[in-house]
DNA sequence: TCCTTACGCTACGACCCGTAGCGTAACTGC
DNA sequence: GCAGTTACGCTACGGGTCGTAGCGTAAGGA
């Protein structure tokens, strides 16, 4: 999680896997109760039923603890396959609209994004406990709709992996900035329109 | 500004623009140096040679000022008429890229928009303030291209409404998203891939 | 049994928050 | 001019959080 050696057999007494459930659990109760701004850290220890040092012990700050609290609602995300391109894009884009319902996501996710800005370490632990998890489910649609035949196979394997980022940015961006920028809902209607629209360009789903 | 009263005849002595000026300023150089989570009101009233209560005075708090002080970077955003939609959407994408390379608006940007998740006065004074002025270059961009005749002209006006602010939602996320989420550069090779595939689609950017 | 590490607890200085109170400054209406 | 009104700078304050240090105790491994 937060140790540096991940499968040194060491001595004395091992941490409390209890204590690092009972944490996570807290900070994220305590980010639905409070919200980010404000937790504490002493919130977060009294609720979790463990001293603030055994906080300090596992996490530099209120920032990593909250990315290891919100990461595991990111496993949740799946691609069920549902037979067409169109209709995998439009079920991940409500599973993702889902998940941003949930308080402690909405409210930790810009945070701890706007807090990376000025922080690498915190970046790059964003990326892999978070965003990494979302990113998958780009490639696995894309070999599906491949296999279906609904997209070409890529000959240059660099210029497919640049256009899976973009695609994974339009993507999660474009359900973000909806949801927590225009504070407006992703519903069934809207996910049917941006499909349309990734999918046919802006001239073909005017069409269409 | 923060007043409930812009134009009412007031007696005593008025607020000092000088001061507001200063403290605006003051705020974007702390964002640049500090970064939002350890920027302090007590430094900005430092910096803006005032006191304290003065800025209190004005707003109610961090949010609130710093929302201030961040939105006039969003007027600078300007769509002239490059003579395509293409590259009308590959212009206002540089431009908005370059804007969040601004470190006042990264560290800034988003926080407040965290924020805002759980503050309705906060989300609609962002609203206002920030979302609304990118809004109209979209506005702006489809009625070129329509001129053009390189999109319809819409009949529902709901709809048309919608697919703006779809638009406008898929837009502004993917340079958010890719600019501080993925962390990566918004340069023009990616402006170019991102606008073929607005315009033409997942299958069809493919192709061309 | 020793050794090592984790835990709970307490206490601490440092910092920021947001407000109150005061005397002074600036502008308006009489 | 002279009141009346509002803004300003300054100081001070209680309340809260931060992150750490120190201590005695608990829980494993050699």
């Amino acid at each position: 999680m937060s140790d540096t050696d991940p499968k040194a057999t060491r001595t004395g007494r091992p941490r409390s896997t209890a204590a690092d459930a009972a944490i996570l659990e807290a900070t994220r109760a305590s980010l639905v109760d409070l919200g980010w701004s404000k937790l504490t850290m002493s919130d977060v220890a009294t609720r979790a039923g463990v001293a603030k040092t055994t906080l300090y012990r596992r996490w530099a700050g209120k920032n990593e603890l909250v990315v290891d609290a919100v990461a595991v609602l990111f496993d949740e995300l799946e691609l069920p396959d549902l037979g067409s391109l169109a209709a995998d894009v439009q079920g991940v884009v409500l599973q993702f609209a889902a998940l941003l319902e949930r308080p402690e996501a909405r409210t930790a996710l810009m945070a701890v994004v706007a807090e990376s800005t000025r922080d690498d370490s915190l970046r790059h632990r964003i990326r892999s406990a978070i965003v990494d998890r979302q990113k998958r489910l780009v490639l696995l649609g894309r070999e599906r709709a491949q296999a279906r035949g609904e997209l070409r196979y890529e000959d240059d394997a660099s210029a497919a992996a640049r256009n899976a980022d973009l695609i994974f940015d339009v993507i999660a961006g474009a359900v973000v900035h909806r949801t927590l920028v225009s504070a407006e809902p992703v519903d069934a209607e809207w996910a049917s329109g941006f499909t349309s629209l990734l999918l046919l360009g802006l001239a073909g789903a005017q069409a269409g």
